[in-house]
DNA sequence: AAAAAAATATGACTTAAATCATATTTAAGA
DNA sequence: TCTTAAATATGATTTAAGTCATATTTTTTT
């Protein structure tokens, strides 16, 4: 569905969500420990995801990474799509060039609805609605 | 949600659905060549279905892939299964050990119940069924 | 200003998925 | 029985995803 890439940035910005602050920034290996990515290829995902400003990022002494306001009100597929690229989430579950609804794969109709659905969850649930989810007790985000 | 190779799979298994039969086997070039699949992965993918007995082979001259009847029952979600092992399907879209019901993750509830019923469509239909709609013109098989 | 602490940038390395190639086995037909 | 045509088995190569390492830049603190 989504790329490991995606999982991983998507369990980093939850983290920040609910635990970082302008006044609170969190540095790569304090980050990389408590949601097990691996801290090299973490700190390159989120320089990707600083340099088109869905996380906010600091350099030097004090600095780190957090979410601002804004950060907390995209949505995740924004981070999905920002990964992974905007085709994977909507590209025929077979690759196939030329299906769509006038002219469906064999598996369309067995998938296309429940995905849309899914989609449109993706479409309209934003970071801080999530993290206050995880700080209310009704989700988890361990390991 | 699975794997390129299970694509090339379901694409191979129905194609073989539509034009196969006891009586006319399909040579591995010549059933790589319409779906667009590469011929000796191809070649790989179908020993491995043919070792689980989801297709059937003959070797030698006038030798082929087809499916039987007992082929032709098979469901989607077998296939998917036989290339990508059974937990790929089912596993925690952001690969959490401990998320389940009770414990769910961040994604669970955005996701969860369309992915069921993913899965319950991919279980109960067979292949001879999309076979028909293929048949028929309801779908498609292209590259 | 200098030193230190952080992100950033770049690239090398590793692993797994995908692709390609070749030798072997089996069955049909002459 | 020999030749040929097919799948089968095995493994090598390539490519892309994922991981690791290091040098550079920026900002804070002294």
């Amino acid at each position: 569905m989504f790329s490991n890439s995606a999982k991983y940035a998507i369990k980093a910005v939850l983290y920040l969500a609910v635990n970082s602050s302008e006044e609170h920034k969190i540095m790569i290996k304090d980050l990389a420990k408590p949601i097990n990515v691996p801290r090299h290829y973490l700190a390159k995902l989120l320089q990707d995801l600083s340099k088109k400003h869905l996380v906010s990022s600091i350099k030097g002494p004090k600095g780190g990474f957090y979410l601002s306001a804004k950060n907390r009100k995209e949505k995740v597929i924004d981070i999905i799509n920002a990964v992974d690229g905007e085709e994977r989430m909507k590209a025929c579950l077979l690759s196939l060039e030329g299906c769509n609804a006038n002219n469906p794969c064999s598996l369309h109709h067995l998938i296309y609805d429940e995905r849309q659905a899914i989609l449109k969850n993706l479409n309209k649930t934003s970071l801080d609605h999530l993290a206050e989810h995880i700080k209310s007790g009704k989700s988890i985000l361990p390991l």
